[in-house]
DNA sequence: AGAAAATCGCAAGTCATTCTCGGAACTATT
DNA sequence: AATAGTTCCGAGAATGACTTGCGATTTTCT
């Protein structure tokens, strides 16, 4: 499961997950993927992305990132950004709280949506 | 509805809501509290905030502002912060998408839960 | 091998949210 | 003020995304 997340860039749900382990390990129950996600998350081996509407997804991209989220298709993009150094360290401080990441998320449409000028988002 | 949501810092759930309101109106279904927020996201008087574990948060917050989300109780705290300049401009010309807007969560222990010293977060 | 522990598949359960539908309330028209 | 059309609402069923209990299977340890 690991192994599939770290070799894609797709940003799979827990069923297409599901679905595609399924090729190899027809047995495999969506409960099973659950639990097997979840400690994955809290290893920190992979991460959970929370979407508005539609299901959580997954991804396995190790490196520090943030999300670009499609109104449109409902699909997820990488987006590598650099943040202003002490961002966390400055919130910490001033809100006296133990915060421990940042996570930044844009909203609107991707390219192939915006392409298609789709002006009425799906969902 | 909109009267409430404006006059709290919380950031009550649909069903926060729904209590809150019941003892005005106690006949208010809980239907038509989520068809009523939706209104008023879909108008950009209110804003939902989606959370990792637990239901959806609503924020009668009218000045642009980012949140911090709390691992151990779960609550939400609104976080002023002056994000770098064109910092959407730039995800939109490097990604050639149509970025409309830019969310920065950090998570978290609050300060309530930092001062308990709770390691183990409930959820 | 044999016992204990970790996983798993399956199915039922939970929770948040959405949908359907009949009826009530509001509006515009006469 | 009665009528017709439209909008909104409450109640509850339905849906979808997880989560959990449990007996069975597999793995790990000795």
């Amino acid at each position: 499961m690991f192994e599939l997340l770290g070799t894609t860039r797709e940003h799979p749900t827990a069923a297409r997950v599901h679905e595609t382990l399924q090729e190899e390990l027809p047995r495999l129950s969506l409960g099973t993927v659950y639990r097997n996600l979840e400690i994955l998350v809290s290893e920190g081996k992979i991460e959970a992305v929370s979407t508005p509407h539609g299901p959580t997804r997954y991804d396995g991209n190790p490196s520090p990132h943030h999300h670009f989220i499609c109104e449109g298709c409902g699909g997820i993009e990488d987006i590598e950004l650099r943040l202003p150094a002490g961002l966390t360290e400055r919130v910490r401080r001033k809100y006296r709280v133990t915060a421990t990441r940042v996570r930044v998320d844009f909203y609107g449409l991707c390219r192939s949506c915006t392409d298609r000028n789709l002006t009425q988002p799906i969902r």
